[in-house]
DNA sequence: TCGATAGTTCGATATTTTTCGAACTTTGGC
DNA sequence: GCCAAAGTTCGAAAAATATCGAACTATCGA
């Protein structure tokens, strides 16, 4: 499987973040990564098709805001909490409450 | 002359919000009102017809980004500063600078 | 090796945004 | 009242995004 591009934390744009959280379905997804920790891509579909939802998860993914790896047959998303609070600091406390763990 | 869409503090939208700074110019404007203060329309405009640039400041204004008034002929716009901060606190200092003032 | 599961990619269509010229409005000055 | 300056609004065309089905890929288990 060829691998999306991953921007490295200092590549972050924040134009490219603005977009992506424009849109109420990653904001949403971004809020839960914050709150419930890594996630499937199907924890998170709301009644969508899986291309649909593969398509913002890929948006989400070339902004920066998250990273997937693989884990048996799902692929496991996580925001990027760290790398987005070094390159952008205080914008993820606007966006998500901070997951207690 | 009809006014435009101001949304109160407490109906700026985060998704509204994405979307306006999802646009190079417009990010562009609103680090510029945050560093220089108040401008009008066209102390801003880079070449683009006025058209555009009016197109641009309406999306700001209406997302609750900046504030209009008339100062004779011209229209000064304003960040909301305040507004923005105490609806979501922190997001304007991942955007822009603060102003020396 | 054969299914089944979880996503991804492709392609086509629909929706939303952006762009820009032309006509219009408002205000100030002569 | 008339003109100029600064924006706004309208409408149409171009560009970017979103949506969704169908075909494809990768991994696990039997």
């Amino acid at each position: 499987m060829r691998h999306a591009r991953l921007p490295a934390s200092e590549e972050i744009a924040l134009e490219d973040v603005f977009h992506a959280l424009s849109d109420p379905f990653r904001l949403e997804v971004v809020r839960r990564l914050a709150t419930e920790g890594e996630q499937s891509c199907q924890a998170l579909e709301g009644d969508r098709p899986k291309s649909s939802v593969s398509h913002h998860f890929r948006v989400l993914r070339e902004a920066g805001l998250i990273r997937t790896r693989n884990e048996g047959v799902t692929r496991m998303n996580a925001l990027r909490r760290d790398d987005i609070e070094q390159r952008f600091p205080g914008l993820l406390a606007c966006v998500a409450p901070r997951r207690d763990d």
